[in-house]
DNA sequence: GATCCGTGGAA
DNA sequence: TTTCCAAGGAT
């Protein structure tokens, strides 16, 4: 849930959940549907098919414990290198080079004196980072969290509070008189994308309780001639879009290929 | 390596 | 209002 999302908007949602699958078996059990439903509006609900995907491989290959090292977590659907290690240093106890958005600023800026780190994740970093690790589990430990949480909270990406940063003396982004960003990171573009539709159909298909007719999707629910019952909010978002038919057949052909939902007799719902 | 994949709060 | 960007991963 925090691949890309701040703490603070997947609290409540991860509470949630573990309240209601407080073991890998209980969310196993489900239909996928479900995990994408209780996603909520957190965003990337492959996320979801993934995390409920990987509480199947941990109960057929785990006996339904999470694995604790990287090379078993790193197997599972959703568990890149960054959640692999930091699952097994924070959950586990075990010394991993771990490295997120915040740990490469604080790397980028601490030790190479650039104001953002790359736009993609090197081999160069990864040794930096695994060089500067502390010897032994428990400092290793405390210095992932360390790291990361002074990049979330002070070394952050837009007005970093120096003035509060322990270890400002030692930072070369600061000795060399606060360089500006060597490129533009080009921010994710959003309105009229397949993505935006694709998320107002995703949202329609949340709120919906039986499955939805591709017409609805189509049209306009005030042409057709009547109000449908509990989706008429995001349906109409999704129609105040206005989105290229052949844009919306993308939008709903991508869903389905990526399994976030399925074609019924009746129409589209998430997978059941 | 380049692209694609959501969402909403803050600047 | 627009832009930025947040505990990334898969293809």
């Amino acid at each position: 849930m925090l691949q890309q999302t701040p703490v603070v908007r997947v609290q409540p949602v991860w509470e949630e959940w573990l309240r209601r699958w407080p073991e890998p078996s209980d969310l196993a059990r489900e239909p996928a549907g479900e995990a994408v439903r209780a996603w909520g509006r957190l965003g990337y609900p492959r996320r979801a098919l993934r995390l409920h995907a990987a509480a199947g491989a941990i109960c057929a290959d785990h006996g339904g414990n999470v694995p604790g090292t990287y090379a078993e977590l790193l197997e599972l659907p959703g568990v890149g290198s960054y959640t692999a290690a930091a699952v097994a240093a924070f959950a586990f106890g075990r010394r991993e080079t771990v490295v997120d958005t915040n740990i490469r600023r604080v790397h980028a800026r601490l030790f190479s004196g650039a104001a953002l780190p790359s736009p993609a994740l090197t081999a160069a970093e990864m040794r930096l980072a695994a060089e500067s690790l502390p010897a032994g589990p428990g400092p290793s430990v405390r210095w992932n969290a360390a790291v990361m949480e002074l990049g979330a909270l002070v070394c952050t990406a837009r007005s970093p509070k120096c003035r509060e940063c322990p270890v400002s003396a030692s930072c070369a982004w600061l000795a060399a008189g606060e360089p500006p960003p060597t490129y533009t990171p080009k921010g994710q573009s959003w309105h009229g994308t397949d993505r935006q539709v694709r998320g107002a159909v995703m949202a329609v298909l949340r709120e919906a309780e039986s499955p939805v007719a591709a017409e609805l999707f189509r049209q306009p629910a005030t042409d057709l001639g009547f109000e449908p019952a509990g989706i008429g909010i995001p349906l109409a978002a999704l129609h105040r879009l206005n989105p290229a038919p052949e844009q919306l057949e993308r939008a709903l052909a991508g869903l389905l290929g990526d399994g976030l939902a399925e074609l019924h007799p009746a129409g589209f719902r998430l997978p059941a």
